[in-house]
DNA sequence: TATGGAAATGAAAATCATTTTCATTTGTGC
DNA sequence: GCACAAATGAAAATGATTTTCATTTCCATA
């Protein structure tokens, strides 16, 4: 088992709290930190599973990590241009709760992106 | 630009509307049929570009195809023993849209799942 | 302070889904 | 039958992620 490296969790927060595995690599490389790439995702998998940080999907697939705690919030996102608002999701956390409750599940999280075209495209 | 291999989109129906493109791959070969991987992949593109089809992510990232009009439902994933729950998201479905609306998108799709422990984990 | 083992590290190889390349095959209109 | 476009698929390339494994760093204790 391996704890977490410091500095990849003060990177993520120096990142807005919302990044991938290699773009935290990349920029550590940048700021000359001497780190690895496994040791970036040992990190950032133990910090998932000391629930530091949740672990999302991009579109593409690709895995990104936010920092629990941060605000958080939903995507709407145009499958035309790719441009992203951010939503509140009021509806939704209280749809996760009672739908989580009512089946027995505790400690729960979500996820909920919207997709469409967007006015321009 | 190629057109979608009708035995794909056939494949996919008796899978029950819900597969990643190397499912469908090993369920044609054991099956008999004589189709490339590539094929299998060009053809589901070409159903996303067609919205024959909406492309979903699985958790660990894999692209999931599914038949659009099928019943459109949820999930409530236990990250303990994986066990999973289809839910109805009446809730989630008019909050998308009106949020869609609001900002103007159309054309309009949405993910949503929820995870938790479930009561034996 | 030496020392032995546990934890952390990272380079390189392995994995796996997906995409690209490219040569071949198939189909269609003429 | 012929030429040409579309379809096909094997193999290689790509890119994220994981695994392997040898090395290094820490630390507690003799």
């Amino acid at each position: 088992m391996s704890r977490s490296n410091p500095r990849v969790l003060s990177t993520l927060e120096r990142a807005g709290g919302f990044a991938s595995a290699q773009e935290i690599y990349r920029l550590m490389q940048r700021e000359g930190e001497s780190i690895g790439l496994t040791t970036v995702y040992r990190s950032l998998q133990s910090l998932v599973n000391d629930k530091i940080v949740d672990l999302l999907r991009r579109e593409d697939g690709e895995a990104i990590y936010r920092l629990c705690g941060e605000a958080h919030h939903h995507h709407l996102v145009c499958k035309g241009c790719g441009d992203t608002v951010e939503i509140e999701g009021g509806a939704i956390e209280k749809w996760a709760k009672a739908i989580a409750e009512e089946h027995g599940f505790r400690d729960v999280g979500h996820t909920a992106e919207i997709f469409g075209l967007c006015a321009k495209c």
